[in-house]
DNA sequence: AAAAACAACTTGTATATACAAGAAGGTGTT
DNA sequence: AACACCTTCTTGTATATACAAGTTGTTTTT
């Protein structure tokens, strides 16, 4: 088995940034060494640096200053929900505690939330959960998962807890999310979700139905996530 | 005056393959010229053409394959309302019709939807205006927007009715947005909402705040949008 | 006819180089 | 002390070049 494949070096060099960043190695409003620096450090050229800087800055980790440097930035907060992430990463990992309501298992699906779904999909079946997320005692989100169930060694046993969805099939099994789609909308809460929230009858709650892309190809995730914003809203950068 | 600055080769490349997709000179599915073409093309090298349809893909325009070569994909549909865009590019020009409820018009202020304002913005003060968008005879939008009262020559003459607010800005004041933040929620229809979406007591409405950030610096646009999703899901690509 | 090998495309990665432009700090002159 | 200038740092732009790797169609071999 090789999970290890050799990355490219700018992608290299973008996971070890990121690494740095998310653990406060550079914090907020510091500069990160210059372009030239980082070259000398990870032995490339500078293209091949800024390739990787382009990407750190797409995503929220940094900004840049002609004359001045890279300024980091933090973790991007947020763009998870409505941009990239999952959403641990998007409300931040502190106080954030996962409630399994359903145990990962592999079922036959026909759609997932309205989204159509590919012959090939069908045929393997899908890793259905759901998550109650809880933010200080508070019941914040209920998310449905769906997966394709291709074949991810030990993927069921991993941190679907605390981490992030997302890093782990990033960092486990090389696939990336690349994009997707969402349709979101505000609604009412039904009994169930009455329940789980604790909220009368007639509370609003947000709606979101997400079909995201990876750069595995024709390998799909689909979330349904229902989030009470009465004290929480959603935040996002963009 | 000289609205004419000399853009750099890779955002002229950019802007032309950007207006060919958008006037469907390219259309979906389709495949670009190759990189090399392009190049000949536009008379510039290889790594300059690469960066104008690495910025094409980023915003969904395009994808590559290698090997293959660069898939047309079409306007990215709704890119609008949760990544980057206005309202306008979000559900389409065609069945948009724009309300001016509140004209143009300069305001004091000193927040914004909650956010703070610098002095700076304080001191220049804001043009305000409302707009209601209804499609298909229906209301679906009402949106507050505020904006710093910086220098914009003819601004308000400006095409605040069917084009993108944004377009305008980066066509004419080479003003591009580069990110923001927003919140999103859920709530129920206040009187005055409900007049305008024509809805019952109690419906659920989403409400986005929105704060915008440009290429000028310290040039930020606020807006708040409340959307009635009961017939039409915002719906984004990211 | 089917399969394998090849050639001709495409995009992906990476280097080396050069100059432009903005920011920051020091050094002089006034 | 205040200002202008210069040097030196930074990132931004652009070229020229090379090879790797994926895709497609053609040619050759079996």
């Amino acid at each position: 088995m090789k999970t290890e494949e050799k990355l490219p070096s700018h992608k290299k060099v973008y996971e070890t940034l990121r690494k740095h960043i998310n653990d406060r190695m550079y914090k907020e409003g510091d500069l990160l060494p210059s372009e030239n620096d980082l070259c000398t450090i990870h032995n490339v050229t500078r293209p091949t640096v800024r390739k990787a800087l382009d990407r750190l800055m797409h995503e929220g980790y940094i900004k840049k200053k002609q004359g001045k440097g890279s300024i980091v930035m933090g973790q991007p907060k947020g763009v998870g929900i409505l941009s990239l992430s999952g959403t641990t990463s998007a409300v931040g990992k502190e106080n954030l505690k996962t409630h399994i309501i359903v145990k990962p298992q592999i079922r036959q699906w026909e759609n997932a939330f309205s989204y159509p779904l590919r012959e090939s999909e069908k045929q393997v079946g899908c890793i259905y959960f759901e998550r109650l997320r809880i933010m200080n005692e508070q019941p914040v989100f209920y998310d449905i998962t769906m997966i394709p169930n291709i074949n991810l060694p030990r993927f069921t046993n991993r941190s679907l807890e605390n981490k992030s969805l997302f890093d782990t099939l990033r960092v486990n099994y090389q696939i990336n999310v690349t994009g997707g789609e969402q349709r979101i909308m505000a609604i009412t809460a039904n009994p169930e979700l009455q329940k789980f929230f604790n909220v009368p009858k007639g509370h609003p709650i947000l709606q979101l139905d997400r079909k995201i892309e990876t750069s595995k190809d024709g390998f799909f995730i689909y979330s349904q996530v229902f989030c009470n914003t009465s004290d929480y809203a959603l935040y996002g950068v963009f």
